[in-house]
DNA sequence: TTGAAAGCGCTACCAA
DNA sequence: TTGGTAGCGCTTTCAA
């Protein structure tokens, strides 16, 4: 039987109200007394029981928001699962998670919804949107007013945001570099291609490549990158020009959208089998072209465990004030191949 | 707000208890007063809240059991720890969780410590052990007793067991033959070493992988397999004997323990370089070996996640008589390199 | 067959 | 500064 506070209120000779306090720093409490409480409640090894003060919690309720950009993405519908298989539990101990879906890159209405839900009360939101300094200004802002912002996805690192759930692109680079190295043979050629020039995620997905491979690939040869701005028809068209200029091309890597452009043109060009594509996040689109053998590899980002992890930190932050046990929470990188995207056991919440 | 038991009973005019009694089917309820509860809560969409639940079922207590064979081995010990990681909110539930761990493949201790923990009182079991006559009997014989059995890591598939969780392993040989056949040049040639020539999913890990490269492979040159009976040293002695027996030899897969003494082989024939090694388990000796380039790839089995999760199901199926959506819930099959081994984000429990 | 009440562990409130 | 009490949602027991 595990101990509870009401034990601990009987060996310190006070009631529990006396050791609810004084566990929980709430003042109106004799230091001395706090003291005796608080090394009775470590002896014994005290750990508050969850259900109960989700219970009482449930009482006084809470709202959360989160706010994901680009929502009509796959990779963006998985993070939103994640939020919605998270708030039901979160629904037991009284939190009101309210879930805004931005269309496509809109900074502005990320910082209007950012608006709208404080004004309505949010205790803290949770953030997947491209950093700029306007976004950075107002989670700063937010965290002057007791308003913790957890990033996810994609990360705002100059801001106060208490931490950032998602992928380190640049250790994924690396696992791309990985791969292709172990995958051709010497000599092979490597045609890079990018997402958005300025964006922070491709482009770091793209350093950790070229770095490693250069570091230590010695023998394999890159091609200058190009950027395809997440569009499939650009990626196409690149793609196109770059088989006919290089008839040795051995491997494409992409960092962002612009796969089903890249295969359709090595399809076309009828070089499949020769020329290996390394490409991110295990969508539906993507599960098709493992499963053909168009894609080689895909590099997977676990979306839906970003959206069900932030939403856990958040209220962890603002009921227990405990912060996460890093900065930097990085969620897995996962390879993936046509022989191991089956359904998996996923999280469920408890 | 989220709907109650007690909305529940004022809309139906009746006391919370014959709520209780009629969503439960516990009988002593009028049947048409229950069918009217029945549609209220049905169409309140009301689910229970899981926090009062556990706050209730704190008071009556549970004992489940969870046997371990081959205890001392690194997976089992990450299995361990996912057991005590979901012990915890559990023991909030009032349920306490006793791990046996059994040293070695044991399996007259693994029946023995079935028998103890009945005796005790056990709820339920979880139990990973390997799969013997012997084992189906006494799972079989505890299900016609009302006390359900979950097999994890490795799988009693005769037995009456409610599930297994662990690797899918004949998915995992393919997947190890998608990433060789991605490696190595036509004409490569691979040298299959298995652990013990009983052991399921050794055997399933060969196969999948066998059949996958006959199937598809063409090009590549398998050699005949042989056990190492999970013995560093055998696995050394086999590897120097092929290694200098095959000057071309490019890779060595091997679906046990034995990886260190085969690389040790490599190692010492300088061939470190020329012939990559695909194993399994991301355990600590495994990570230097990915570290230094020893491996190649380490094929894993979310041990953590078996361990948590099989209590988890346990448990559910016992407070709601609910079975999990499938009997085989395989955990994911993780590639890992030496660039994706970091930490990184584990479930919480809740 | 039904209802009333107690109590799981916790926190908030009010009174002392 | 402290204690007492109510009540979160649920299940169980006992009485009707």
């Amino acid at each position: 039987m595990a101990v509870t506070s009401q034990q601990i209120a009987e060996l310190a000779g006070v009631s529990r109200g006396t050791v609810d306090r004084a566990l929980h720093n709430r003042g109106r409490v004799n230091p001395d007394v706090a003291a005796r409480i608080l090394k009775i409640a470590e002896e014994l090894g005290y750990r508050p029981n969850a259900n109960g003060q989700a219970l009482v919690r449930s009482r006084q309720g809470m709202r959360l928001g989160v706010i994901l950009q680009s929502a009509e993405t796959p990779t963006m519908q998985d993070v939103a699962a994640g939020v919605r298989q998270a708030a039901g539990p979160l629904e037991n101990a009284g939190v009101t998670v309210d879930l805004r879906e931005v269309q496509g890159r809109d900074t502005g209405r990320v910082l209007r919804e950012m608006d709208a839900l404080t004004q309505a009360g949010a205790a803290g939101l949770a953030i997947a949107s491209n950093n700029t300094p306007d976004l950075i200004d107002r989670i700063d802002w937010l965290h002057d007013r007791d308003v913790p912002v957890v990033t996810l996805n994609t990360d705002a690192p100059d801001s106060r945001r208490i931490c950032f759930v998602g992928m380190d692109n640049y250790r994924a680079g690396q696992t791309a570099a990985g791969l292709v190295k172990e995958m051709l043979p010497a000599g092979g050629v490597v045609f890079p291609i990018a997402g958005h020039v300025n964006n922070g995620a491709h482009n770091s997905r793209l350093r950790g490549f070229l770095d490693t491979l250069d570091a230590e690939g010695g023998s394999i040869r890159l091609l200058p990158f190009q950027p395809c701005f997440d569009r499939e028809d650009y990626a196409h068209e690149i793609t196109q020009h770059i088989l006919r200029e290089n008839p040795s091309l051995s491997c494409i890597y992409i960092t962002s959208n612009g796969q089903q452009g890249a295969c359709r043109a090595i399809e076309e060009e009828r070089r499949r089998g020769r020329v290996r594509v390394v490409a991110y996040d295990l969508n539906e689109p993507n599960r098709r072209l493992l499963q053909n053998g168009a894609l080689s590899f895909v590099l997977d980002q676990m979306a839906f465990e970003q959206g069900s992890r932030s939403l856990q930190i958040l209220y962890q932050y603002l009921v227990s004030g405990r912060r996460p046990e890093r900065e930097l929470l990085y969620t897995g990188i996962l390879i993936r191949t046509r022989y191991n995207i089956a359904d998996e056991l996923r999280t469920e919440g408890c």
